[in-house]
RNA sequence: GGACGGUUAGCUCAGCUGGCUAGAGCGCGUCGCUUACAUCGACGAGGCCGUAGGUUCGAGUCCUACACCGUCCACCA
């Protein structure tokens, strides 16, 4: 038996053992309840960070848990890898710009790519003990896929569910791509507020903006109807500078009288409500801008000009009434941080806003964890506001099945038996009036991750679907969590699954955001490597579904101390195993207390885990593990086991069923240092070839004599108290030791006290002294 | 502007449907190397439970405002 403990050593060889052995294998022929676990695949892009290590730490954790409940878990492992998060790892890895070279060159630099990291970056999930079966994999760009995703938007194309359509997109001028409204974020930029004269025939009118340079894209005047400064002008005509065309001014409800001048240019397109008005009062469309963020002919002879410097040099030719600066919020692409424009052009959407109540009624039906999750997905839904545009001008993503003809314009769309197809390379199934040309985009990459139930469905014969549960961070519920359950929804009419656990995310020690950029970031790999993958879960375990943590190295110090704790206890109880045999048998008093606490916490942590409530569960095995069985167990049966008096095989049978009760009940957090300890003696007696595939405990019944005994820890208590108020060594003998007569019941006891504290004799009085020598 | 969460010992958090003389772990102080463990053990100090009202025999616990912190959504001309 070893005494010291390499935690590095261990934990390798039983990943390895794991592994080698299929222990996480599903097996479709196996008995229990099919629990699912729709296991978010992680996106490519880099390695896995601490906030990934945390919420996969807590899934996995119900997993371990449903598995030694007896559910049959299944519970695959994906990756997401294709769309920008991937084509910008991608660039950076080899130092390319995407732009630069060739669609086909790209791509297959991509899967090159993706080829060489894609096992180191599973490595690390491997490497915090994910209970995933690995072999039950899947890629979204591998053309199983690939086939998968076109197959389902064709049905969505046939169900009337897609349209291909000009219109106002949300562009990202840097990666040239529409985006959609969840992909927005915002940011505090440093601008200018102009004030700008119009002409009318009235006089002049003074508007005022953030973006002259968008002026040759006006399109009309706004002001409110009951703004009594411009009630004269409405329906009039307004004359632009520099640009001299002619726009009408026009009255809306929208505008903000306070703000500014009161009046607003409308430019197709400068910010959301110019689409709204674009629509609302059929303005006509006039585009300056080209898809790079430059400005275009429309522009005169600020054409080329990047937006800032355009904005620039119309300032200077214009006569400005004044200027202030101000700090606003602008939309940016929130994976490169670019400000968005708003441009038109042709994008393929899925039409689902008329969905909005069945989504929000769906979303009342799915089990939330925490609950009030619920009211964020509740509050997004209704406040959605576009078709879902799944169309990106990018390469390295899941193509269109379709064709165009450049004659009637056409779509045709690519046969079945195709699948998957890529227009580009595949000729199409029919023929028509004119050339018939490839779409060029790409599906959005929550197109694909959202048929993520039936891409792990197809893994399987077992009907797996709909699913258990989704495990997810709360940052993806307007993504994700949204766009799977939309799909699901238009797909076959039903929710995805039972239940959804959103996590949190993981701060830095001074409870703010990590971030490259601020140098704050702890890296689990690191974490890993100083103190095991066992540490940074039981840290992990620490706190709930839904909460933040705050990433604390002195709260990681608790969890190494832990380890310490189980391993030592181990040591002590092993080394007086070591040659019995569990049995049905006779317990004596002590022996049937420490059952009695072990069946209460067996039930405590059953009841927290079903509520899916991990760190109550682990909380109950840590009060019982180093109190109840540590701190007073421990000491009552040494003298039994070392001086083999009073039954010790009953002492034994107590501590087997307690350090086997205690590892089990650990083992979903801690699965290294629990299975250390198993197969050095249990595995003989439970069989099972490692302890995530035994059974948790039947809790049995409570001791009816358990408080009596609880009575005598506290006696015991009082006595050490005693000791330490008068100095006294805890190993010092003792002669006697006087009782109050209230204490008198409990003397079938004393040789335990007497035992457990190396007293002599132990008397009662009538004095109230409780204690004394 | 709307919504959601949080505010309890120095720190991180427990306190369910109201009864608490308010708990735990860490940290702190004193003592102790007792044959599993000093990564330990024993004991102790430390809180008017964000503020102000209200309901109640009784309120961290329910209600109403407000404040501060965090997050999401909207606005952002």
């Amino acid at each position: 038996m070893q005494k010291e403990r390499d935690f590095k050593k261990q934990e390798q060889k039983w990943k390895e053992y794991w592994e080698k052995e299929g222990v996480y294998r599903f097996d479709p022929q196996k008995e229990g309840e099919v629990y699912s676990i729709d296991n978010p695949p992680p996106t490519i892009s880099g390695r896995m960070h601490i906030g990934h290590s945390y919420s996969f730490g807590q899934q996995d954790m119900i997993a371990r848990y449903r598995r030694m409940r007896g559910d049959n878990v299944f519970y695959p492992f994906g990756t997401d890898d294709n769309g920008l998060a991937t084509e910008k790892l991608v660039e950076k890895e080899n130092n390319v710009r995407m732009f630069d070279m060739s669609r086909s060159e790209f791509i297959s630099l991509c899967q090159d790519t993706l080829k060489k990291i894609r096992p180191e970056f599973i490595q690390d999930w491997k490497d915090i003990a994910m209970s995933c079966d690995f072999s039950l994999n899947y890629s979204t760009i591998s053309s199983h896929v690939q086939e998968m995703s076109q197959n389902y938007f064709i049905d969505l194309y046939e169900n009337g569910r897609v349209y291909h359509k000009d219109g106002p997109t949300i562009w990202c001028p840097l990666c040239q791509t529409a985006i959609a409204q969840a992909e927005l974020e915002d940011k505090e930029k440093e601008s200018v507020f102009y004030e700008i004269e119009f002409k009318t025939e009235e006089g002049g009118l003074t508007i005022a903006t953030t973006r002259p340079e968008l002026l040759p894209a006006c399109v009309s005047v706004f002001v409110h109807p009951s703004d009594d400064r411009y009630k004269k002008l409405i329906g009039k005509k307004a004359t632009v500078p520099i640009f001299e065309q002619q726009v009408e001014i026009i009255a809306d409800e929208e505008v903000d009288m306070e703000k500014g001048t009161g009046a607003v240019m409308c430019c197709t397109f400068g910010d959301v409500t110019d689409i709204e008005w674009f629509y609302a009062h059929k303005l006509p469309l006039r585009n300056c801008l080209t898809k790079d963020g430059k400005l275009n002919e429309g522009a005169g002879k600020y054409e080329g000009l990047s937006v800032e410097e355009a904005r620039e040099r119309v300032v200077s030719d214009l006569d400005i009434v004044s200027r202030k600066e101000i700090e606003h919020t602008i939309n940016v692409h929130e994976r490169c941080g670019t400000g968005v424009e708003i441009i038109p052009t042709k994008q393929w959407f899925i039409k689902y806003l008329d969905l909005r109540e069945e989504f929000l009624r769906l979303g009342e039906e799915l089990l939330w964890i925490p609950e009030h999750f619920k009211t964020r997905y509740m509050n997004w839904v209704k406040g959605l506001r576009w078709d879902w545009c799944v169309s990106r001008q990018r390469y390295f993503g899941i193509p269109f099945p379709f064709w165009h003809c450049s004659g009637c314009e056409k779509k045709i769309v690519a046969e079945r038996s195709q699948l998957p197809v890529d227009p580009f390379s595949e000729k199409p199934p029919e023929s028509c009036c004119g050339e018939v040309l490839p779409d060029e985009n790409v599906l959005d990459t929550w197109a694909t991750s959202a048929l993520t139930p039936q891409i792990v469905q197809s893994l399987t014969e077992k009907k797996v679907f709909p699913m258990s549960l989704r495990p997810q961070a709360h940052d993806i519920i307007n993504f994700w969590l949204f766009y799977t359950l939309a799909r699901s929804k238009m797909h076959f009419d039903k929710l995805p699954w039972e239940r959804a656990t959103i996590s949190g995310f993981v701060l830095d020690e001074k409870g703010k955001k990590m971030s490259k950029s601020k140098g704050n970031v702890v890296d689990p790999q690191k974490v890993i490597s100083n103190y095991g993958a066992d540490v940074l879960r039981y840290w992990i375990s620490g706190t709930k579904f839904g909460e933040e943590a705050r990433w604390s190295e002195k709260e990681i110090n608790s969890g190494k101390r832990t380890l310490n704790k189980i391993w030592n206890a181990a040591r002590f109880s092993l080394s007086h195993l070591e040659g019995y045999s569990p049995s049905e048998r006779p317990l004596e008093v002590e022996d049937k207390w420490i059952v009695s606490k072990l069946n209460r916490t067996l039930k405590q942590y059953k009841e927290h885990f079903e509520n899916y409530d991990y760190s109550k569960a682990r909380k109950a095995v840590d009060h019982f593990f180093w109190d109840d069985f540590c701190g007073n167990y421990i000491e009552m049966i040494k003298s039994r086991l070392y001086d083999q008096k009073r039954n010790p095989d009953s002492a034994k049978q107590a501590m087997y069923d307690s350090l086997l009760g205690t590892l089990k009940m650990y083992a979903p957090f801690i699965p290294f240092i629990t299975e250390e300890i198993y197969h050095e003696y249990f595995i003989e007696f439970e069989k099972e070839k490692s302890i995530p595939l035994t059974l948790l405990p039947k809790e049995g019944d409570i001791f009816t004599e358990e408080s009596l005994m609880d009575e005598v820890v506290e006696v015991m208590s009082l006595i050490r108290k005693y000791k330490t108020e008068k100095s006294i060594p805890m190993g010092q003998r003792i002669s006697e030791i006087v009782l109050s007569k209230e204490k008198e019941h409990l003397k079938e006891y004393i040789e335990i006290i007497k035992d457990t504290l190396r007293i002599d004799n132990i008397r009662f009085t009538e004095s109230e002294t409780e204690v004394q020598i």
